[in-house]
DNA sequence: TGGATGTTCTGAAGCGCTTCAGTCACACTC
DNA sequence: GAGTGTGACTGAAGCGCTTCAGAACATCCA
């Protein structure tokens, strides 16, 4: 026996002395035919060292590979709640025998258009990118079904989001109940051009993220005009950096709305370089709920939002979509404040 | 025209008045058509809404599938360190025009078998595994061929890693050398039975992780013996129950070396628990030096590896495999101490 | 001017599988 | 014993592409 050639259907059709479609049947339609031929069929296939229908020849030939892609606006790296969302995404396409593949984002805000166009994948799920990603064409040249999570908005399509402007007013609230009449805050990235710093006031009306938008809509409706600080990514640094700006002014603010955990941590920061504390001299109020929030130093409060739901949902959306389903409304989910330690009354 | 069938080399082809072969030319081998013709075809495509060869046919024809499947032996979301590796393979294959396809692992440590036999990869990276994962047994029955990050040690298979055993030796000399005498150490599992407590001594010559014994190795070459408390995971609330216990018994060790910084982010937070100031009343150290350790409270000691290294190379690695490359030996990547805050003398 | 050399394009054979319309043999039923 | 199922298997078409050995024609140099 060739050694060298990997074992076919064919060579286990024709070791056993059957036709190829019955041993085809054997692996993919077990009742069509005897339980003992098909028996017979695994064993030698086990035998030849046959292991099992080659994926992409089946693919080709059933039109669909049974897989999901998933493109990121970054690299996975650099914030815990990707990982949770993909994590539910993942065990979801998972449990309906479906694979994943990932197309982390790179510096534009989206996986590369090639490696799109390249991909495998019968549907694909877009996490947060910016509106007019280019990986967002390609996806509609191939015709590939699309849901997107938070954002863009795209007309008739699949979207799974929470309510952010609720979020937010949630927080803003909270802080306000507590007194606090000085605000600051700390913002996603307002338009595409990587701009970190205060955000003038004509900059507000028009920014082309909704998440963005909506989360800065629900702190402003509460607490009225207040400084924003815009950092380009959610990050610890920027948010320090920024948070360290806000409290520099005077009179200082009592209080740091934070569009993400992430940036929330830097500003906890900010406040220890600055020897102010939390939240004696300031209070801090999150975004996200990871689960590093619990653990800051003080445990920070924080408006929660089902991370690994979303990824759920957005994967039995993209399996729906696989059946034929038309996009439909978009699935909304909850938040909810979470209170701990880092949003105190005002003294 | 048909707007339901999608458009395929055909359509094109015959829209062109060409041959099917020119137009895949048109795509794959630009310098076997005139660049007029090939302007021609592609302006043609464009019009017709076809958006370039389909990637499952072409794997089908090409015989791979230009795609890199990663195994990991648990949710995504668990540890940052795993995001950080994938990061790294993520875009060294991405570099290369290959796709990632993802395989968390689910409850017993590795991939389910039917999601490795479904999956179009030309190529397996198996992450930190446990030793008789099923998901391998699949990877080898396919006949891919494989890379493995840490462990299992394989014979003949290539192999990232890094240097366990010195690491945990710089840890445990670094304890010494402040003047530590009593030690406490937090490991990962011994076994697989999932067991979390403490080490009786015949449980530890044979253990089946590498890495766990490698580390456990390196602690206890140094500081001689001391009680070793298992966790059953990388988990933060593992690390802090098994820390709890550590540090309540007496006499109470001074210094706890943690196999993670995942496992002494809950140590510190033990020592909280407890009244006690780290590192004046006990010293933490960590392993791996995760963004987040240079965060804590206070800033986490840690034993440093080149974590996106770690997923660079193995994407090096597989994409040599992939062109008939032997093995060779396994690559090692350097570790070092990185001395923050939650180590000090004693006093 | 004629063979050698290029350039540009084509035909046809696969890649490894699924699937559908049958064929065949063997029970049943009345 | 004719009709009607039914269960078990097969033949062949086809999924959409790549590739390789040429064919057809133009170009070049001696």
């Amino acid at each position: 026996m060739d050694r060298h050639r990997k074992p076919t259907l064919d060579t286990v059709a024709s070791a056993v002395g059957v036709s190829r479609a019955t041993v085809s049947n054997a692996y993919n339609r077990p009742d069509q035919l005897s339980a003992a031929l098909r028996e017979r069929i695994l064993e030698t296939a086990a035998s030849l060292g046959y292991a099992g229908p080659d994926p992409v020849a089946r693919s080709l030939a059933t039109r669909h590979s049974a897989t999901v892609g998933v493109m990121l606006d970054r690299p996975l790296s650099s914030d815990p709640a990707v990982s949770i969302v993909l994590d539910g995404l993942a065990s979801t396409v998972d449990g309906h025998d479906h694979g994943l593949v990932l197309m982390p984002g790179g510096v534009d805000g989206g996986p590369r258009p090639e490696t799109v166009a390249r991909a495998q994948a019968d549907v694909v799920v877009a996490y947060s990118l910016p509106d007019h990603a280019p990986a967002l064409d390609v996806v509609r040249a191939r015709g590939l079904p699309l849901v997107v999570i938070d954002q863009p908005v795209l007309p008739d399509t699949a979207r799974v989001e929470v309510d952010d402007v609720g979020g937010a007013r949630l927080a803003a609230t909270h802080l306000r109940d507590l007194g606090h009449t000085r605000f600051g805050v700390l913002a996603f990235g307002l338009h595409r051009d990587g701009a970190t710093g205060p955000v003038p006031t004509d900059r507000l009306p028009d920014a082309a993220f909704r998440v963005t938008r909506d989360r800065l809509t629900g702190y402003l409706d509460v607490i009225g005009e207040a400084p924003v600080w815009e950092c380009a990514g959610s990050r610890r640094d920027l948010g320090r950096a920024g948070a360290r700006e806000l409290l520099s002014r005077t009179p200082r603010p009592t209080a740091l709305l934070c569009a993400s955990d992430e940036l929330a941590f830097g500003a906890l920061q900010a406040a220890r370089d600055l020897g102010l504390r939390v939240p004696t001299d300031v209070s801090v109020v999150g975004f996200d709920d990871v689960p590093e929030a619990g653990h800051a130093e003080p445990p920070l409060t924080t408006v929660r939002q089902p991370l690994a739901e979303k990824g759920r949902r957005a994967g039995e959306l993209a399996l729906r979509l696989l059946t034929g389903a038309r996009p439909g409304e978009p699935a909304r989910l909850p938040v909810s404040l979470v209170d701990r330690h880092s949003a105190g009354v005002l003294t």
